[in-house]
Order: structure tokens, then C-alpha cells, then sequence
DNA sequence: TCACTCACGGCATTTTATGCTGCAATCTCG
DNA sequence: CGAGATTGCAGCATAAAATGCCGTGAGTGA
């Protein structure tokens, strides 16, 4: 599957406005709504939209902190990697993984209500004996902008 | 505003599938569709949503690099925050934009097309002369995982 | 030029959203 | 305790949107 300008209009919408209805979203690329529809239906199918979700303002719901955390692991075969990716995934709080720089460390964001509620994450992960050899703490205090939706606009032509 | 245990829920749903039809959250939560679609609105009104996107799966579209930078800047007075936020802002591919530690350096979480071209906007960035004093890159390999919510489920009682 | 394919627009039907009305539970103040 | 006020709910009716179907026109290759 290939897509045209329109699809790439589409997905800028769509990120843009994820609950936008289908008839303005037609209007916003200049089609119909069947045609239009069409191609958003094919857009989830092929893969290229893998889901919606709102953003909810978490600080307003009570404390939050934010921590990136850059983990260097003790040893690198393919089980550790897997290993420590898989005890991440379940933890609730990490709500990303990335591998990073030469392949040896990640960087994990973690979501919690406090620094304690951090610590003691950290603390669990490492009786658990999974691999982690040291971690170093990027505490966020503040963040000025986080955009919801990628650079589309500025990475293909539309 | 305050929320109840219903609410959270919403919150939680609307997270996980921003596109849910008002009939089915309502189900979810245990509601008819009227009051369930009241409160949605109520949610959205008090900001506790701010928004909803749809997750685009940009690396289907093409080649793409994600790199945490870590930037110092050379002072430190409001003035050279605001500068050094504004610029930044600016630039469609910082997605995410955060203050750490002590207050002194910034982590920025970029999205391009190639490292050719983050190092281009870097660069550009340096020769502004926004007060940037040094920065450090964390390329990304791989993402073994990004979750799309928020730990709501183990931050509020639902 | 003609047949074929593809994508579109328009229309009809089904589904969903949305505003209104009345009822039940809870709260409050005598 | 008890009566009025408040809050939040379900159910219903109407308006809006999604969705599937069909005919049409542009582009393509023989």
C-alpha cells in the first residue's frame, strides 16, 4: 500500500484531532465523506493508525513527577535484553522503553505520584534481579511543551 | 471539580481507545449514554482532557530517528529559559520539551527523518545563539515499547 | 478507439449523539 | 425524624453521523 497526499493529510488530521467526524474531516482534505472514510478505514488496517487515545491532564488528577531513566545492564546477550524488557513492560509506571546509543543502556520514562513511589519502583526492579548494573535519574521538573503528534507536516510533503 | 470513581474510569477508557463510541463507554462504566456523555463533556470543559490523536506508526511511512538531546545552557536567568523554550518550540521536530535536575539542562526529545538532519537542526539551534552552552545526544535504536497511556490504574482508586 | 480499472460523489439505511422529561436516592435543614 | 431541595440517573425522541451501495468519470493499456 502506498499513500498519497491525501492519506498523509489524513494522518496530520487525525493526529491533530483524533475524534474529528468524518464528514469534517472530509471537508478539511477536499473529499467526500465515503472516499474519505474509505481511506481512513484502510489507513487503520494497513497499520498506519495504530489506535486513538485522549490526553488526559494527569496533574490535574493529584501529584505526578515525571523521571527519565538512563539503565545500564550487567551483561548483553539477546536474554538479557529480553529479560529486562519484559520485566519494564509490566511495570505500570514505565510508559516508555528505548535502546539507545551503542546498545548497552536504555532510557525509560516513568510516570509516578512521587519521588517515593519512584525510589521504590527502582528498589523493586533491582531485587529482581534482572540485570540492571547501575541507573542514573533525570528528574523533570517542569515540561514546557510536549506535542501530541509527530512532525508529519515537516517530513513529508503534503 | 471533583471526580469520582466513574470519572477515573472514563479517563481510563478514553485512553485506551480515544474513538470509543459514547454507547459502548457508557457501557464500560456502567452508565447510560446520556449522564456518561455528560460527564465526558464535563471532563473535556475542566481540562482533565485535553485532546485527543490518533497514534500514527511513523516509521511506516518512512525512515525515521528518534534522539534524546541533553541541553545546558550557558545562563541561567528566566530570560534564558523563556529564549531557549521559545526556539524550541518552534521547531516541529522536538516533540517533547523538559526541565531536569536542578533546574540547569533541558532534555529534548527529537523525531527526524535521518541523523543528517538532526544534526542540521542542531546545528541551526547552536548558530541561533539561544544560550545553549553544550548538549549530549541519546540516540535511539529501538523502542521495545511506548505506551500511549498513563498509569491511571495504579495512581487512582477505580 | 475501446474495454478495463480505480477512485470518487451522491443517496438510502443504520447507528450514534444529544437534548429533554420524569423518577429515585441522597442531603439538608427545620 | 421528616419534608423540601439537590443531584444524578434512565428512557425516549430527534438530529447528526457513519456506512454500504450504485452509478459516473478519469486514467491506462491493448
Amino acid at each position: 500500500m502506498k499513500l498519497d497526499r491525501i492519506d498523509i493529510r489524513i494522518l496530520y488530521e487525525l493526529q491533530k484531532n483524533g475524534r474529528i467526524t468524518n464528514v469534517e474531516l472530509a471537508e478539511l482534505v477536499h473529499l467526500s465523506p465515503s472516499p474519505c472514510l474509505m481511506r481512513v478505514k484502510k489507513l487503520q488496517q494497513a497499520g498506519y493508525i495504530t489506535g486513538y487515545s485522549a490526553q488526559v491532564a494527569l496533574a490535574k488528577l493529584g501529584p505526578t513527577i515525571t523521571v527519565f531513566t538512563e539503565v545500564t545492564l550487567k551483561n548483553h546477550r539477546k536474554m538479557d535484553f529480553d529479560r529486562f524488557q519484559q520485566a519494564a513492560e509490566k511495570v505500570e509506571e514505565i510508559i516508555e522503553c528505548h535502546l539507545i546509543s551503542g546498545g548497552y543502556d536504555y532510557l525509560l520514562k516513568f510516570v509516578t505520584g512521587s519521588i517515593g513511589d519512584y525510589q521504590a519502583i527502582m528498589e523493586r526492579l533491582i531485587d529482581m534481579d534482572i540485570g540492571i548494573d547501575k541507573y542514573f535519574s533525570f528528574v523533570v521538573m517542569k515540561s514546557p511543551f510536549i506535542k501530541p503528534h509527530l512532525p508529519l507536516k515537516t517530513m513529508f510533503p503534503m
